[in-house]
DNA sequence: TGTATATTTGAACAGTTGTTCAATCATTTG
DNA sequence: CAAATGATTGAACAACTGTTCAAATATACA
């Protein structure tokens, strides 16, 4: 332990307990290539479970499966027509987050 | 299937897939609470491993596995004095990626 | 009503991950 | 040199995750 630093003057300058659950939620969320691929997908606009799947050569089951988290953590939004449903991104700061951190990749590759 | 969507044109869309594994390898890596926590102490600048242990209330053995896919990662880096070891962030996307990420999830909390 | 289409769901299985514990390594100090 | 200190390592175990498969749901259409 070095001499002087101040432990508590550094967890108090972090996020509270709440926030770092969201973050490392959010993270884990993007934290996996196919629900990465979706989303990367959806940034051309919105599409069905069928195309997605088609466009990841995946089975659609799984790709549901994936949709279905990505929804319930707010990335993406569902629109039913008939007895098709278009998914689409559900924010803004989503895309952001990609650009920055495939810039940052880019570096490190 | 929708009918005329052109699957080609969003698949050459996308980043290869390189690029998109190590995306996810990232996202992966900060997915998880104890290295977020980690990379936020971080942010004031350089501490030892028996600090950052202190500051998360958790083992050294545990910080330390943790420290080593940090570094692996090229997301912190080290720097030894006489049997300590610093640690501190060795890019500033990260810390964009960071704040931006916490904008987005507080808009979600 | 019956069939086809688009999607969702749940169980199961293999693979991955984070922490703990004990042992080890590297460096300093008496 | 021996003891103490700061950190790393590897094995083991429980917990979690993503895909598959089969079955179910919902909607459209003949």
């Amino acid at each position: 332990m070095t001499e002087n630093i101040d432990i508590k003057k550094i967890q108090d300058s972090m996020p509270d307990y709440n926030a770092i659950g969201a973050l490392s939620d959010f993270f884990k969320i993007m934290g996996d290539s196919t629900r990465l691929q979706i989303i990367l997908s959806l940034q051309n606009g919105e599409l069905c479970v069928s195309d997605i799947a088609a466009c990841l050569d995946m089975s659609i089951s799984s790709v549901s499966h994936q949709l279905k988290s990505l929804r319930l953590s707010r990335i993406i939004k569902q629109r039913k027509e008939g007895r098709t449903v278009y998914y689409s991104l559900d924010d803004g700061h989503v895309a952001d987050i990609l650009a920055t951190s495939l810039e940052h990749v880019s570096h490190i590759i």
